[in-house]
DNA sequence: CAAAAAATGATATGGTGTATCATTTTTTAC
DNA sequence: GTAAAAAATGATACACCATATCATTTTTTG
């Protein structure tokens, strides 16, 4: 169970690596999807900063912090949704790959997974035999959590 | 290599068969996914209903249609690109299960398949793993086609 | 410290989609 | 065939996501 703080400084010192800074803003932003368990639009997220610390971010301002916190491998897009949220990883030092993720689409929750290889590699041929090619390895998956599924029925 | 007519009057059939109607409105906006090669935005077949036609559609009354239309399994909503397409397998007349698509983000072109059984299945597996479950197998994927692909090279 | 570069602020606007309610058209039942 | 009910359509307004653009401020760098 890592809090918010400890997170946050674990991203402030990956940015540091590499010469990127997460200014109070940034840190800010982060710290809403952190704090979330769902994913945030920009405009929740500009609510957010707003009632927590008083901060007036134009909704521009919010997209350009959540376009550096996606370089830096922060936070992900999701784009069937046009929600952000945290990356589940942050804390790990070693390389993650392309992410995959499931969407409740009941509760919102979403949880970030990495489908098999030997799956993805039989995706990726079925493409392939119509001439396709892959480009992005990030599905997003319209799903339901135990959770809910069990509520439903 | 059929031709709009053809696969319009054979769309009627289909319609008619469980009393629902294909009216002139929707006809036209059908066809104008019909004739393009490309996803369209609902936006764009009210521009092209007015050019092709001089029907001044509103909004509303396009998304209206292309519900119906996808009710009938007459068009697909493409949910990352917010776009339209007819379904590939409108003359067709036994069962498609659910399709997945393969959008190139170069030229835009979408290419209907459908993923092999086995594959589904691993990554229902996948899904199931960590509590989740698949609710809609309409996957759509980032990709390039061949042409775009050579090009970019 | 001055010039250049990067980040931020502010405003306007574009694109997708829905809510709502009035009106018209079509069905259904007598 | 006609009146009542149901379905479809029209019209307007608005909500939400996102970006273009240009002015201003902050930070970097020589």
């Amino acid at each position: 169970m890592n809090n918010v703080e400890t997170i946050l400084s674990h991203a402030e010192s990956n940015c540091k690596a590499h010469g990127a800074k997460l200014t109070n803003k940034r840190k800010h932003v982060l710290s809403g999807l952190l704090k979330s368990a769902k994913a945030m639009s920009a405009y929740e997220l500009v609510d957010y900063c707003k009632e927590e610390y008083g901060e007036k971010l134009p909704p521009m301002s919010v997209y350009r912090i959540l376009d550096f916190l996606a370089d830096e491998d922060l936070v992900h897009k999701l784009n069937l949704a046009n929600k952000y949220i945290a990356c589940s990883h942050i804390t790990c030092d070693h390389d993650h790959g392309v992410p995959q993720f499931l969407i409740c689409g009941n509760c919102q929750r979403v949880e970030e997974i990495q489908v098999k290889k030997s799956t993805i590699n039989s995706l990726k041929r079925n493409i392939e035999e119509v001439g396709f090619h892959l480009v992005s390895q990030q599905l997003e998956m319209d799903c339901l959590c135990d959770q809910c599924q069990s509520n439903a029925a």
